[in-house]
DNA sequence: CGTTTGTTTGAAATAACTCAACGGGAGTGG
DNA sequence: CCACTCCCGTTGAGTTATTTCAAACAAACG
């Protein structure tokens, strides 16, 4: 099913889907900055439960904690077909001679990184299915929307609602069930990989405020 | 309750359990390094749920990314009795000209919290009330050993099953129970803020395989 | 020594899970 | 173009882990 991936010219790979683009404990000296598609990094146990810690998305630096570590703690796997452009060390200091950007440009998305993981621990550890999902879905609303990839309302939302279920903590059937709901709502329309936020505000409330009687206090 | 903190020559400075080191939202020019006691982040919401998402133990470097961003993103408070030295970021370049250390074990501190997050992130969505507890009482064997904090396999644990419950996501009550079974297996003992631990292994198998019948698959 | 804070216990409620089956759709190969 | 398969989404019914509420008790605190 995986075959060899592609090496274009000037550090640029493109990955299909469920093509690793790192293993676990795994050396690396470059990182990737993807121009296209998704990817995640997970965590797997042995009875087969996993759990997705990140998102890459277009315009994002995919683990640049590897520059510093030298090494991938998990494994990485696009989901999507993906392209993305590898940058080596070397290459980032170079850069970094000549405009001190490149590397202040790393810190930032690491401290990005450090800051989203803060909001899912929170999300994981205290909210509702349904607040869960609705925070998730924001949350990929304003990160697709920084790079345009957002359009009226509307974004490609390519997980599965198996992927879905990984990254919210809950399982696949009860992703399914809080959608439906979403969708009755009116809150949602999701057919096939196109997602369209009908109520962002609705959207963002429930991601905080439990249809239930929670905030009584 | 909550007086005055005492500020002491040097950049120490003594909080007292239940005292802010820092509010939401906070801009700051200093991060501290805990020298005793214990403190933690946390995110609240109106309806009284809290969220403890990353603490703060003796030897450990308390938010070192404020450094970089200038503010707290989110209130931290100590748990305990507490002293912490205060650095500034002046402070820490100085020495650096110097030997450059200060900044790389900086950068260190902000990896160790970063990779410590992945796992929280995994615990809170895939593993189950016991599990939880196990790997967070394993997570605080090996964070308090390393600073010889760990004697004779006993070491002080100085939260309250409400702020166990708050960190690993779940209720006190159920926390309490969990506590009772780890007990009755003769894992651990637990007396006051005493914590010893009978069987670091069998804690260890819990952390990552439950009880149940997970395992088959 | 009283007051507050934290722990323990029981019983009932519920959110989310598991299992299982069905259906659609997309790609694949004939 | 059709048939086949596999993946993914959907639905129902029954189960279970965890929560909530409430009360009693113990321990720490000032």
């Amino acid at each position: 099913m995986i075959e060899e991936a592609l090496s274009t010219r000037d550090g640029n790979r493109v990955f299909h889907r469920h093509e690793h683009l790192a293993r676990h404990a795994q050396k690396t000296d470059h990182i990737f900055k993807i121009e296209e598609g998704w990817a995640c990094q997970y965590r797997l146990l042995i009875d087969g439960r996993r759990q997705i810690i990140t998102l890459f998305l277009p315009g994002e630096y995919c683990e640049p904690q590897w520059l510093f570590q030298g090494t991938a703690t998990l494994p990485v796997v696009a989901l999507t077909r993906l392209r993305a452009r590898s940058l080596s060390l070397t290459g980032i200091h170079r850069r970094t001679s000549q405009e001190a950007d490149g590397m202040t440009s790393i810190l930032e998305s690491l401290l990005t990184v450090l800051n989203r993981r803060e909001q899912w621990i929170f999300n994981l550890g205290r909210l509702s299915a349904t607040e869960r999902l609705c925070s998730l879905l924001c949350e990929l609303f304003e990160r697709l929307k920084r790079t345009c990839h957002v359009i009226e309302n509307r974004y490609v939302m390519p997980l599965t609602q198996y992927d879905l279920a990984d990254i919210v903590g809950l399982s696949a059937v009860h992703v399914n069930r809080v959608l439906q709901m979403l969708r009755a709502e009116r809150l949602i329309e999701l057919h096939g990989k196109r997602l369209t936020v009908l109520n962002i505000d609705g959207l963002r409330r429930l991601a905080v405020m439990p249809n239930s009687q929670r905030a009584t206090a």
